[in-house]
DNA sequence: TAACTAGGTCTGAAAATAAGACTCAAGAAA
DNA sequence: TTTCTTGAGTCTTATTTTCAGACCTAGTTA
C-alpha cells in the first residue's frame, strides 16, 4: 500500500499521522510552540537540510498548520512561519509525548519543565471522561464505531 | 545532522520522536491497543510490507514498548506481540491525536468513539497544572531547564 | 562595487520503503 | 508417508526519501 493512501482510513488517529508522522514535522512544531519563526532559526535549531525544511514548511502551510506571512523587520521583509490555530492544538499531543520522554527516555530527569505560568506547578495530559469526569486509562476505554465510520 | 543523533537531544519530545516518528510505528502501536497481537494480523489490517513490520516489531520490542511471546494455541505455538506497561503509557499520546483528528481531519464526524465503559461518556485529553488543578493551554505554560538540560 | 544575509532551489549519493518472491517449520490432510 | 497449508518471517529489486552541500536571488551594509 502507497503510504498516502492511508488518508483516506476512516480513523482519525491514521489520518493525522498522514500529516505528522514523519522524522521532521513534530519536531518543527514544537519549535513553533517554543517561539522560532523563521526559515534559518528553524534549519539551525534542528540540524534539518534545507530543502527538507522547505518542503515540510510548505506542507504544514497548506495543511493549515502553519501560516507563512513577510514582516517588516526593522529594515527588511522577512518570512514568518507561525501557528495557526489548527496549530496550537497540537499542543496536547506535544505534551502527552513530553509527559511519556521525561517518564522513559529522560535518565537525568527532565530536560525542561513546562510550568504553569505564575502556580509553578507542572502541565501534564489526562485522559478523563467528559460526562462523568472520571479520570482514565487505556482499559477503561472501550472503542465504538462513530458516525464517520465506513459502512460494510 | 543524521536524525538517529537526535536522541541525545535533551529533549522529552525530540527522543521519543525518534523512536516512535516514522511512517508506521504509532501506526502499528495503535493496532496493539486495538487488541492486534499477531505478525499476519498486523500486516493485513496496516498495509504494510512484510520486511517493514518485522523491522518495526523488532524495534519496539527493542524498545521495550512491545513483548514478544510465543504462546500455544488450540494446537501451534504462535507468536504474540503485546503492549508492556511501558507500551500502554502511549494511550495519552494516542487519544490527543484522535482528539485533533476528529477536529480537523473528520468531515463525516469521527469514525471511532472512544467511549468510557459502563457510563457511555467520551474521553478526551485535557493539560491540567499539577499544583493548582487549573485546565491549561499553550499559551499558559512557560519552558524552563530542568535538571536533563545540558548545561553551556 | 563587494560582501553579506535570509530564504530559498538544485544535485548526486546514500538510505528507507514498497511489493512481492522465497524460506522454513509445524500440523493437517490424503 | 508424502503433500498441503499456515504463520512468521527473510531476501531481492525498483522506487522514493533523505542527506549534505553547492548554488541562486534580492535587498543591505561597508
Amino acid at each position: 500500500m502507497k503510504y498516502e493512501e492511508l488518508i483516506e482510513q476512516p480513523c482519525s488517529i491514521t489520518r493525522p499521522m498522514t500529516v505528522l508522522g514523519d522524522r521532521w514535522t513534530f519536531l518543527i512544531v514544537k519549535q513553533s510552540f517554543a517561539g522560532v519563526r523563521r526559515f534559518e532559526d528553524f534549519l539551525t535549531s534542528l540540524g534539518i537540510s534545507r530543502g527538507l525544511l522547505s518542503e515540510r514548511l510548505d506542507r504544514l502551510v497548506e495543511h493549515g498548520i502553519l501560516d507563512r506571512e513577510p514582516y517588516k523587520d526593522e529594515r527588511r521583509t522577512r518570512m514568518e512561519y507561525r501557528l495557526t490555530t489548527k496549530g496550537r492544538d497540537l499542543y496536547p499531543i506535544l505534551i502527552a509525548i513530553r509527559d511519556w520522554g521525561d517518564t522513559y527516555m529522560a535518565p537525568d530527569g527532565p530536560p525542561v519543565h513546562y510550568r504553569h505560568a505564575g502556580c509553578g506547578g507542572e502541565a501534564h495530559v489526562h485522559i478523563t471522561c467528559d460526562k462523568c469526569g472520571e479520570e482514565l486509562s487505556a482499559h477503561d476505554v472501550a472503542p465504538e464505531p462513530g458516525t464517520g465510520a465506513v459502512r460494510a
